[in-house]
DNA sequence: TGTACATCAGTGAACGCGCGTTCACTGATGTAC
DNA sequence: TGTACATCAGTGAACGCGCGTTCACTGATGTAC
């Protein structure tokens, strides 16, 4: 029984492997350059391996968008803040988010996907669970109409998504932690400057 | 000589006629999912046809991206302005042209291209041009040192991609031109507030 | 004007390759008695 | 302990389909004489 379960949590493993793979290599070339033959390769094992633990290779990118969502997406968003400046660190991790090599690459690779629910899914978590986030920071510290405090998101997502997102989805050029975190500095400061009164 | 000439004519006439279809379609599908054979049915020829006008699959979307850089992008960008407020009309054609269907499903298709020039080519095109002209038009109104400058530019078309690139390229939902007129107004006035010494 | 030939845009049908997927099989491990 | 059988993760080789591309051909039009 016990063996039963060690031959259970090795396949686990295995598939483990494969959703890897799948990522990484979805990731760099996108979903419909990576043949299964590259796939199964690159897991170490066949590709009949592949379909004993996945039904097509659609399951496969559905189980990558899954992990990347639950593991990654969420957990960055949900993980415990700093209180002391709130803000900042939800501009830090939105921007580390957003310049991740293997998030812009699946993003990449489900943005022209036909509507496959994939798309959806995985840009909705990745833009809907900050926007919460963001907004209910922001109304703390800007004491002005709802309107106001929707144009401020705005514009701070903006920036943030124009240096990291933006370049990383159209250039592959996504900017380094170290240079993200500069820029989340500066802008930081700058939005501050135009919706934080001074007087607080 | 003048029939030749109009044999031509009609030559060339056909050839835009694929080079429209193939952007309609590869900007509604992506270049992989767009077979040679859907793509002759939606030219109206038949396959042996398109390839005695271009030599490889690759070749039509070379000159898909031909025609959108130089005939859609430059000429937005190069277009003369109203100088009355040159900076708004600048704004206003960036936003149109990053909510265009055809430009941004252009930019989807390029994406997840593997390294072929296509994507830079049509990147650059998109970014770089109005880049020079933003900088520009903002140093004009920005007394501020140059850092700050890029900074200001940063977050208008941070802002004005916020909801125009970003949502169309990953919901596929692009705002409509008066919702992007009416954006385009309170985002620059957000951000003239925060740039432009009211003693102006 | 009539006839034989040249040109060339366009085509239907085929080719061959690579892909996602499936099949029949293996071999290691566990169980019944 | 030994033997016959069951289970199941894993595989190499094949299948069939759709794709990009090519081939041999047509037919309309123009030219030479």
């Amino acid at each position: 029984m016990t063996l039963e379960a060690f031959r259970k949590s090795r396949a686990k493993e295995k598939k483990q492997a494969i959703i890897d793979a799948a990522t990484r290599l979805f990731a760099e070339h996108g979903l419909q350059s990576v043949s299964m033959a590259r796939l199964a390769d690159a897991a170490g094992v066949s590709t009949a391996t592949v379909y004993r633990h996945f039904s097509a290779k659609e399951d496969i990118f559905a189980s990558v968008v899954r992990y990347l969502v639950e593991d990654v997406i969420v957990a960055s968003a949900e993980a415990p803040m700093e209180a002391r400046d709130a803000l900042r660190e939800l501009c830090l991790r939105y921007a580390m988010l957003l310049s991740d090599e293997l998030v812009l690459g699946c993003l990449r690779a489900v943005i022209n996907e036909p509507d496959s629910g994939f798309r959806e899914h995985l840009a909705t978590h990745g833009a809907a669970i900050f926007l919460n986030e963001f907004q209910a920071e922001i109304a703390r510290h800007v004491s002005q109409p709802d309107a106001d405090r929707f144009q401020a998101g705005m514009e701070l997502r903006g920036a943030i998504e124009h240096f990291t997102l933006v370049p990383g989805l159209l250039f592959r050029d996504a900017p380094s932690p170290a240079q993200v975190e500069t820029m989340v500095e500066r802008t930081l400061a700058s939005w501050r400057k135009r919706w934080v009164t001074p007087d607080r």
